[in-house]
DNA sequence: GAACGGTGGGCAATCGATTGCCCACTGGAA
DNA sequence: TTCCAGTGGGCAATCGATTGCCCACCGTTC
């Protein structure tokens, strides 16, 4: 298992750990720790030559404050956390990614919460932000129900913005997709090559936009005369294993759809495979199309049809949002902001 | 771009921002700030009744304590600091993961910071990690030369230890994975599925597991009798499409390897790719090996043969190394941990 | 009945910054 | 000469916890 042995050669640290403060940096100037503070924060004018004094005195201690006892008195801690049901999701990865970049550029951290898709460790997480006094969090909740108590407590305490999921708490703002937009594309690029007939593959519906999926897929295929297959709709998580056992589901039936239209990449990520194993060639005899335009979309063969969403300027907004909320004037909650997706067009689809 | 108009209707919001405190606890329960602070940390026996008291309180008040006084008092914030060269990197990812797992394990927070490959940023974010006091850093360092200066200047004000890519700064801690055994596993197998030739394909050589995995291909290759071909080590970055190009390289060669040999797993996919448009079959034609077992190497059409890293045992001992240099008569540092890899055989070789 | 140890509670200092307020000084206007 | 405004600096309170120390009280033990 540990295949070199651990050898810790003990050294003592010249300098246990260097606490150098505000007081030792004015002392070393003949200032007070008042100027000092002006001088680093620029947050009042000082003597250019007392500024000078300062700096140097600041850098020949290695002076770089101390951002817990600021924040104790500012009540602001340059924080933002983020809750993902998955960061092992590609998506969730990408909004990660996002987000990190955005608040990078703010001079901001991120705290970063996995809730492993459970409503308590959710909880938890969210408790442990407030408790932190995080200046904002951003939360794709796990579940459409369970998740709603914490959420609604943690707005309560702390600018909140929900992001891509959401459950139903009043005055809190949402960022997302036009889901129902969404299978609109899908759905008329299908009618359009030709598909008579499509199944949906997508995860049990305990969060928001699985539910608006669906909704919208049923509400376009009658639209725009696909017939939904018997059976068409398959419920189970959104993984490649789901979707390789749905489409094997539906491709063993007598009811064979034309196109497999899916709730998110992965799911559509197992039905091409079950399709690759069972010999139904992608797109001549089944399309099929996936959701989020994931990086690997593009890597499997065929390469996926899928709908693209804005994740770098939804996390902008998101943050938008949050300081907006952060201001004493700022505006009240209940924003719905939904982007248009893109529809990636590969071969997965004629 | 965005669909549904922005409508904030304001709401006041009956309580701003409530912040109860200790003291507001004790008040109500009728004892000092101290008791309360007893009672919730259980750090001195306190009577059962008054106990039941500041409970009673504490929970009609939704009392839920403030971490950046306690941090500013007890000098630990309960948090530690990551930095990767790229979280879209499915293999940092799975890293980034298995250490939040651990995290919350014991209660602390993660805050993640991406480097982007750029060492500016990363010492950036290594700076902010040190002024927000983190408990500890764990790093994945970008350069082999340029990240140094950082990471020792970090290493002197905090617990650190550097995961899967190291720099050489003395008495610094490492985790990761025996390289050269890796190689050997790999090269092994190939000469057991009776490859006689074979390339390497691997990024810049600016960090330090790539250089240990080329040298542990040249050593195990002529160990075990694989001829390396002309112009066989090919350099480009850890990403698909630098795979793709490299693949196209060697393929078009006249001196064709048996097998191809890549640093990562994302570099294999793109080898796979291009074998795949050029018409050369794998395994028959041509035996493809990753490195990483990220979560689609799985998914691929053949299934990418990987090396796969025990990523949550190390992730556990990064955090037990953390805590050793965090208590007074901790050990030093200077330990170099290399976990043994496993080889995963898939259908990329025979 | 004196001495003593254990228990449970409070006082106040402390962590390291920020910031409202006050004051000294300067130069210019009246 | 007097007054005033503007500038630049310091004092000390403050943010919200934790914790060393002290003390009152109680029951034991000789």
């Amino acid at each position: 298992m540990v295949s070199s042995p651990v050898v810790p050669v003990t050294a003592a640290p010249e300098e246990p750990m260097n606490a150098v403060t505000i007081s030792d940096v004015a002392r070393r100037a003949g200032v007070s720790p008042a100027t000092v503070s002006r001088v680093m924060s620029a947050s009042r004018p000082v003597g250019p030559e007392v500024e000078a004094r300062v700096r140097l005195a600041a850098d020949e201690l290695g002076y770089s404050g101390n951002g817990i006892a600021r924040a104790l008195r500012t009540r602001r801690t340059d924080t933002v956390g983020m809750v993902v049901p998955s960061i092992l999701n590609p998506f969730f990865t990408t909004l990660v990614d996002s987000l990190e970049s955005a608040l990078h550029g703010e001079g901001k951290q991120l705290f970063l919460c996995d809730s492993r898709q459970d409503p308590a460790v959710e909880a938890d997480h969210l408790r442990s932000l407030i408790e932190r006094h995080v200046d904002g969090i951003v939360v794709s909740p796990v579940h459409d129900t369970e998740s709603a108590a914490a959420v609604a407590a943690s707005a309560r305490a702390v600018p909140l913005v929900q992001l891509d999921r959401r459950v139903d708490v009043p005055d809190t703002d949402w960022i997302g997709l036009d889901d129902a937009e969404a299978m609109k594309l899908v759905l008329t690029h299908l009618a359009d090559t030709g598909a008579r007939s499509a199944a949906f593959v997508t995860s049990e519906l305990t969060n928001s936009s699985t539910t608006l999926r669906l909704r919208g897929f049923r509400h376009w295929s009658a639209e725009l005369g696909i017939r939904e297959v018997r059976d068409g709709v398959v419920l189970g998580d959104y993984t490649v294993d789901s979707g390789d056992a749905a489409a094997r589901r539906l491709l063993a039936s007598d009811d064979r759809p034309d196109a497999i239209v899916c709730a998110d990449d992965l799911i559509a990520m197992g039905v091409l495979r079950a399709a690759r194993e069972l010999g139904v060639r992608v797109p001549d005899e089944l399309q099929v199309t996936g959701f989020d335009d994931i990086v690997f979309a593009s890597y499997v063969t065929p390469a996926l049809t899928t709908l693209a969403q804005p994740t770098d300027r939804m996390a902008d907004e998101a943050l938008r949002l949050l300081s907006l909320r952060g201001t004493p004037g700022g505006a009240g909650g209940g924003a719905r902001i939904s982007f248009a997706p893109r529809l990636v067009r590969r071969q997965s689809t004629r």
